[in-house]
DNA sequence: CCCCTGACGTTGG
DNA sequence: GCCAACGCCAGGG
C-alpha cells in the first residue's frame, strides 16, 4: 500500500466492511502495515465524522463498543449495527467471533 | 521541552 | 481471565 494519507487509507478498509459485519482497530492497523498501530486507526476516525464511513463498524479488539461516546447519542452506534443485524448486549457485540470480518483474512 | 491523554493492543505475571 | 506495564503517534496544556 502506498503512504498516501493514511487516514483515507484507513476509511477506505471501513467502507469495505459490510453491512452485518464488524472490523477492528487493530485488525486496520495491521492490513495497512501502520507503524502507528491500532491507536492511530482510532485517531483516523475521529476525524472521520460527517464523512461517507461506516464507524459503527468498527470495534476494539474484544468487540466493545469503545467508540460510541462519539456518536450522537449513548445508543447511536449500537442501533445502527442493530439495524444491520449485528446484536449489542452491555456495550459488547454478540457473537463477535462470527461477525468479525478481518481485512487481512477476507481480502484476498 | 515535558507531561498527559487517548474510538488500542501485546506481553508477562 | 484479570491487571499492570509498555509501545505506539498526535495534540493540547
Amino acid at each position: 500500500m502506498e503512504h498516501r494519507d493514511y487516514f483515507e487509507d484507513v476509511y477506505d478498509v471501513v467502507r469495505l466492511v459490510p453491512a452485518g459485519r464488524v472490523t477492528t482497530y487493530g485488525a486496520i492497523a495491521q492490513y495497512l502495515s501502520l507503524r502507528a498501530g491500532a491507536r492511530m486507526v482510532g485517531w483516523a476516525m475521529n476525524a472521520a465524522h460527517g464523512r461517507d464511513v461506516p464507524a459503527h463498524r468498527v470495534v476494539n479488539r474484544i468487540g466493545v463498543l469503545s467508540g460510541k461516546h462519539f456518536f450522537g447519542s449513548p445508543t447511536a452506534m449500537q442501533e445502527l449495527l442493530a439495524a444491520e443485524g449485528v446484536l449489542v448486549q452491555d456495550d459488547r457485540v454478540v457473537e463477535f467471533r462470527k461477525v468479525l470480518w478481518d481485512p487481512t483474512t477476507e481480502l484476498q
